[in-house]
DNA sequence: CTTATATATATCGAACTGATACTATGCCTC
DNA sequence: GAGGCATAGTATCAGTTCGATATATATAAG
């Protein structure tokens, strides 16, 4: 499941730019798939020359042509093969605990900072998602009500462990004492 | 924050091979921040490339020199800055999750099949994680105790959801009749 | 009149992943 | 005692992905 099958099945709802997708991906995708122009574009075009998608060129004033994607059924059936992994991976890549991991090295003043800006980070998701739940859960399948409950309630633990258990981090002897 | 920073953290417990790191990658950072031989060698060579590690050549008998790095005070310094990022990013990659979004494509065994090896995956983690506690805790810095804490909180809370919304995805309705 | 934002494309180096290769010892099993 | 697997130890490589940047124009805000 790579970012080209990802936007295979994202475009079961309907064709899509390389620009809607990316900002799909910013919005609905976000919180557990990120996925940038770097890699969008060269998935279309990989999924375009694959058959597995048709790509229409819609001229546009002043600006590049629009070049709308559309899965065909080859695609479907690609997507439907993907899709068929008993044992998708669900992996996380942080950079915050293994901050936390080193902070008998830090200043307080700093582990503080590093806390503040996760619960800032942690708002901001749950934000987005309330987003998501509000706005467009009419017309989207359960499996993305799913996802966006996942979403909350992932951060919800975070943000509870965090507030709990800072207090871990930040007591005096530890911080700036490394010779000590 | 890359695999080079996060090697050079571990430096800081004592001197250690690239087999060693790779080690604790799999048992004590696997759950946050995965890393592998290919990411590893690199990572090390560069460092002492920077002279931020030295390298000494242990021979031994058939087997390839044990090269054991240590952290020098320039890799100190290094390392002192990098942490010193007053947002480390936290991020998820989930095929999971980006699978679920297209449950109703699926059929319904298939659907069940994934959300068990999901239930797996956490019972294997939760088992990592209790090692850590139970063996490893006492010489470790009270970081280490957070990440571990951090760990254990978000895979039950992942758990807990998974076992209690895991009917949302299965309802007969959905499942294999995307066209009625 | 300048700056920022939105629309829309695309590329590139650096980093990372996952698999594989190579060598040697030891242990288990058929 | 031959084959397979685990452990110890190194290392590389193709394929993916990330993050930043470039190009071009319209429109809104200051």
């Amino acid at each position: 499941m790579d970012v080209k099958t990802v936007c295979l099945g994202m475009l079961t709802d309907g064709a899509a730019s390389g620009y809607d997708l990316k900002k799909q991906f910013e919005s609905t995708f976000g919180h557990f798939f990120a996925a940038g122009y770097g890699s969008i574009y060269p998935a279309l075009s990989s999924l375009a020359d694959q058959g597995l998608v048709t790509c229409e060129h819609i001229p546009q004033d002043g600006k590049p042509d629009r070049k709308v994607y559309e899965i065909t059924d080859d695609g479907m059936a690609y997507l439907l093969e993907a899709l068929a992994d008993p044992a998708p991976c669900h992996k996380v890549r942080s950079e915050f605990l293994a901050t936390m991991c080193f902070a008998h090295l830090m200043p307080r003043e700093q582990i503080e900072t590093v806390l503040n800006s996760r619960l800032d980070d942690v708002d901001y998701y749950l934000n987005m998602i309330s987003d998501i739940e509000s706005n467009c859960m009419q017309d989207w399948p359960p499996g993305m009500k799913f996802v966006a409950g996942f979403g909350r309630a992932m951060t919800e633990a975070m943000k509870k462990y965090v507030e709990e258990n800072r207090h871990m981090l930040t007591k005096q002897s530890e911080s700036k004492t490394a010779a000590g």
